[in-house]
DNA sequence: ATAAAGTAGTTTATAATATAAACCAAATAT
DNA sequence: ATATTTGGTTTATATTATAAACTACTTTAT
């Protein structure tokens, strides 16, 4: 009947952040926290759980003497999101 | 950017229930338990959230001699429901 | 008639999650 | 020099989800 919700993605922050990287090759850690509109604690948290589940990496490095986080979403991200999105249609309906 | 995720609908049995309700005119506790495949601790707590949102109706009577809880979805719970919907959308995009 | 098992839930304790506040290190501005 | 800003991380707290334990009653078996 019900599809289940992977809940690494049921949580309104994680799937912004996913649903941000899905459209661009990459970003960095200020510009999600820009297009989230989270907070920094939070957004790093975040990100975390996402690379531990392998649905994005991040790096880490400097633009000139400024650290500087990039994520970009992985294949398994991009296929998480997808199976996620298919899981809602069952709650939801065609009606989206 | 992104629309707020009504945090009441945001969870996976409620919306369940939700979804459940939409499409019927009246349930009861059980069918709900057997639809959802909530366990009855569970199913009994998220009931009464939405009920205290105004989200959903919930009478207490008897069939036979058998205590029966019967659940209903209020117009505010499908207005609820609607805009839940539409800021998904926001996060999914029109892939859904 | 009584005991055992089942039904329909509620309450409560615990685990998981989300979130912000507090913190840190380095860079830049005054 | 020191104050402020930037780019984060860590950690403490509040919220949420969930199952386990319990209540109250009914049905069935003995």
């Amino acid at each position: 009947m019900f599809k289940e919700l992977n809940p690494l993605l049921h949580s309104e922050l994680r799937l912004a952040v996913m649903s941000v990287l899905l459209s661009v090759e990459s970003a960095d850690f200020v510009y999600l926290r820009e297009q989230t509109g989270a907070t920094a604690g939070n957004l790093s948290v975040q990100l975390d759980k996402l690379q531990k589940a392998g649905y994005i990496t991040i790096e880490k490095g400097f633009k000139g003497k400024m650290p500087r986080t990039t994520c970009a979403i992985t294949q398994d991200g991009v296929a998480a999101f997808e199976e996620y999105v298919a899981a809602l249609r069952s709650y939801i309906g065609k009606g989206i």
